[in-house]
Formats: structure tokens, C-alpha cells, sequence
DNA sequence: CGCAATGATTGCAC
DNA sequence: GTGCAATCATTGCG
């Protein structure tokens, strides 16, 4: 082996550093007959083009079977490897791209690009939830699902076709050099960079795949988001019910969470009836953003509407109080939270409690009567200020907000005790019955 | 067609 | 996260 390797050296007159050295002066015979081989070897490669096909073919084979080809080709490997680095530089190790990167990140996002293969409905639903607050889209809502999916589709079949080409295509090469590498030199390394290249043709082709798919997925979002802005007034039936919660609760119109849920369910069954689509507890949160803010804005226009969701909710509070003490005849006092569940039937009882709680002057929508107070006590309560209620339609505005603090908010907070509600002040009955 | 009403969105503040 | 304020964009009416 050292005898090979320093023949190595000499033959093309480099170390394995690629400098040349000085070709050492042979000493023995063996050295000698050595140099005349490859003297020959290299005269035969320089003449192989002169010489006929038959004649190359058969000098070729002399070549390959030559006991030093493994050591020579091996050498010119080692050199090929050199040179190559030298001139590829440090370019070779690629960083991540930046923008594949992002592109990634963003098909994540999109859901088109799942952890799993396939797209994955649930990615996709996914995606379409994240995007989806809008209410009453469901039309639009599935269009965009399968729209997305059918994207989802498309990605993943051609990333697929993608990386079955790419595989294809570097077995193929690879097969190729280690054929030729049986009669030109070529590294193992060689290979391996060989389809570093191909993976990376074919991964700028999969980030172009990549980029348009990102650019599908935004304009089909844009169409849909376009197409959500294209409004649909909410039904009759569904505003009433939005103004009444309004309405009766002007000294803390906030709605909690639950109550929204409420009010949007009432809204969707209102409106299954008729002709139908639901209202979301989002749609309810900006239904109460508007509202106040508009109302706020313009007092005067809206005491109309306050003056009328007044007389309506005086109405229904008889009803309910009506309902109440009929409830409290064939029921014990002892179960005063009976009332609240199931009882009476009413449309809308949910919020009765709600507009006597409002009108109690707190949000809370208490269920149970105030403590320290029998049923029937409470009961009368109510009616004194239902009958106060349609008594103050006919005269001063009903709706004064005086909920609304000097800044043009309303008072933060609406304690029990703290009597905001609108119909409290203008009819305060309150102490008057309790008393 | 113009305009008011209205649901939705956006940017900001807390 | 929520609410406010401004604004956008559509709807519906005269």
C-alpha cells in the first residue's frame, strides 16, 4: 500500500494536497518498470480518440482490468474532489431558505400543507374556522372548504408527482455514475453532490409549486372575504330581539358571553322559521358594538325606538309577571328558582327575566328573586315597575341615558344597589315597594 | 341615483 | 380579549 500510494504521488506529480512536488528519482528496478506503465497508461489515454472504436473498446478493457485502475481512479477521485471544492467554494452547504420558509409556514397556516399527507379535512376545516367568523356564509363557508381542499388537492398531488420525478430522476443519475464509474472517475462525494443539484432543481420547482398555491389560497381568501363583507341585513324578528336586550338593559348594554349565546340562539330560532340563516355570537358582539356606539352617537334618533322597545318590554314583563304569579299559586314560594327553568313557556321567557333583571337596574340575569324578599313580594315589585314602565311612555323620554356617564361612556359597573336603569329613574319605584 | 341604515372590518387603547 | 371609534361596503328606500 505505501509502495501504491507513493506511486500514486508520482504519477500525475501532485500530493494528495495538490502540489506539486518534484517526481522522486526511482532507485530499484521495480520503480522503474512501474513509471513504464503508466507512462504507457497515459500515452494510451492521450492516443484513445486516434484510434479506432474496435481498437478503443479493446484498449478501454485493457485499461479497467489494469491492476493499478483502482488506485489511479481513486487518486483522480481525490484530485476531481479538490479542485472541485476549490472552485464550488463554501456554497455548497445550502441554510434554510428564507422564503420556503415562509412559504411553509404559510400553507401551514392556510391548512393546506397538514401534517399529514393528503391535505387533511381537518387542516383544512381548521382553516376554514380561523377564517370563518362570519355568520350567516354557510353557503360561502363550504364553497370556500371545498375551494381550499380542492387546492389542498391539487398541492399535494403535484408535490407528490414532485418528489416521485426528483426520486426517479436521481436514481436514475445515480445509477448512471456508477456505471461510469467503472470507466471514469467518479467519488462516491461526487455522487452525493450530483444530487444535492437535482434535489435542488427540484425543491426551486416545488417552491414555485409552492408560491402559486400560496397565491391561490390568498385570492380564493380575498374572494371569500370580499364575499363576506357582502352583507345580508339581519331579519326583523332577529333585530327586535337584539333591540329588546338593548333596550332593556341601556344602563349596561354588555352583554356577557352567555347572554350573546343566548340572544344569538333566539336570533337563529326566530329565525328558522322564516327564511334562514343563524346569527353568530360574533355577529351579536358587533350587532352591541354598533348599537351603542350609534346610539351613543345620536340619542335623539333612537328614543323612538327606546320609547316603542320600552312599551314592548313592559308588555312582555306583565306577561311574565302574570305568568310569575300564576306559577307562584300552583307552586311552594319554597322553590322560587322553579320559575326560571321551564315553567311557563312563553316565547322569550329567558329574557323576561332578563328585562325584569334590567329593570331591577341589574344585568345580571338573576334567576332567583332578591333575597329577603318573598316571591310575592318581588312579583309585585315587578308589576309596580311594569305599570311604571307604559305610565312613563306617555310622558318624559323614557330612555334618558342615564347609563351614560359625562364621557360619553356608560357607568362601568352596574351594582345592584347603584340604580341605573333608565326606568328606575324615571319612575323610581323602587324604594316605594320595598318599603 | 342619492342617501340613510346597517353589518363588518380595522386600528387603537386598555 | 374586549370595547370604542372610524370607516368600508352593501342594502334598501324614496
Amino acid at each position: 500500500m505505501d509502495e501504491q500510494s507513493h506511486l500514486m504521488q508520482t504519477l500525475v506529480g501532485v500530493t494528495l494536497t495538490g502540489h506539486p512536488v518534484p517526481l522522486p528519482v526511482p532507485h530499484d528496478g521495480t520503480d522503474a518498470r512501474n513509471k513504464q506503465d503508466i507512462g504507457d497508461i497515459l500515452h494510451q489515454i492521450m492516443t484513445i480518440t486516434d484510434q479506432s472504436l474496435d481498437e478503443a473498446q479493446a484498449k478501454k478493457h485493457g485499461l479497467n482490468c489494469h491492476r493499478m485502475k483502482a488506485a489511479l481512479f481513486s487518486v483522480l477521485c481525490e484530485i476531481k474532489e479538490k479542485t472541485g471544492l476549490s472552485i464550488r467554494g463554501s456554497q455548497d452547504e445550502d441554510p434554510p431558505d428564507p422564503q420556503l420558509m415562509r412559504l411553509d409556514n404559510m400553507l401551514l397556516a392556510e391548512g393546506v400543507s397538514g401534517p399529514e399527507k393528503g391535505g387533511g379535512a381537518a387542516a383544512v376545516a381548521a382553516a376554514t374556522a380561523a377564517v370563518g367568523v362570519g355568520a350567516d356564509n354557510s353557503i360561502e363557508h363550504s364553497d370556500y372548504r371545498a375551494k381550499l381542499s380542492q387546492i389542498s388537492q391539487i398541492y399535494h398531488t403535484e408535490l407528490e408527482k414532485y418528489e416521485q420525478a426528483c426520486n426517479e430522476f436521481t436514481t436514475h443519475v445515480m445509477n448512471l455514475l456508477r456505471e461510469q464509474s467503472r470507466t471514469r472517475p467518479i467519488s462516491p462525494k461526487e455522487i452525493e453532490r450530483m444530487v444535492n443539484i437535482i434535489h435542488r432543481k427540484f425543491s426551486s420547482i416545488q417552491m414555485q409549486l409552492k408560491q402559486s398555491t400560496c397565491e391561490a389560497v390568498m385570492i380564493l381568501r380575498s374572494r371569500f372575504l370580499d364575499a363576506r363583507r357582502k352583507r345580508r341585513n339581519f331579519s326583523k324578528q332577529a333585530t327586535e330581539i337584539l333591540n329588546e336586550y338593548f333596550y332593556s338593559h341601556l344602563s349596561n348594554p354588555y352583554p356577557s358571553e352567555e347572554a350573546k349565546e343566548e340572544l344569538a340562539k333566539k336570533c337563529a330560532i326566530t329565525l328558522s322559521q322564516g327564511k334562514g340563516s343563524t346569527i353568530t355570537v360574533s355577529q351579536v358582539s358587533n350587532w352591541f358594538g354598533n348599537k351603542r356606539i350609534r346610539y351613543k352617537k345620536n340619542i335623539g334618533k333612537f328614543q323612538e325606538e327606546a320609547n316603542l322597545y320600552a312599551a314592548k318590554t313592559a308588555v312582555t314583563a306583565t306577561q311574565a309577571v302574570a305568568a310569575a304569579v300564576h306559577n307562584s299559586q300552583t307552586n311552594s314560594p319554597a322553590t322560587p328558582s322553579s320559575g326560571s327553568s321551564g315553567s311557563y313557556s312563553l316565547p322569550g321567557s329567558g329574557d323576561i327575566f332578563m328585562s325584569m333583571s334590567g329593570l331591577n337596574g341589574s344585568y345580571q340575569p338573576t334567576q332567583v328573586p332578591n333575597t329577603g324578599q318573598t316571591q310575592g313580594d318581588s312579583i309585585r315589585h315587578a308589576i309596580g315597575q311594569s305599570l311604571g314602565y307604559s305610565d312613563g311612555l306617555r310622558g318624559n323620554p323614557l330612555y334618558s341615558p342615564h347609563g351614560l356617564n359625562g364621557n360619553g361612556g356608560w357607568h362601568d359597573a352596574v351594582t345592584p344597589s347603584s340604580v341605573t336603569s333608565p326606568i328606575e329613574g324615571a319612575n323610581s319605584i323602587h324604594s316605594d315597594t320595598s318599603n
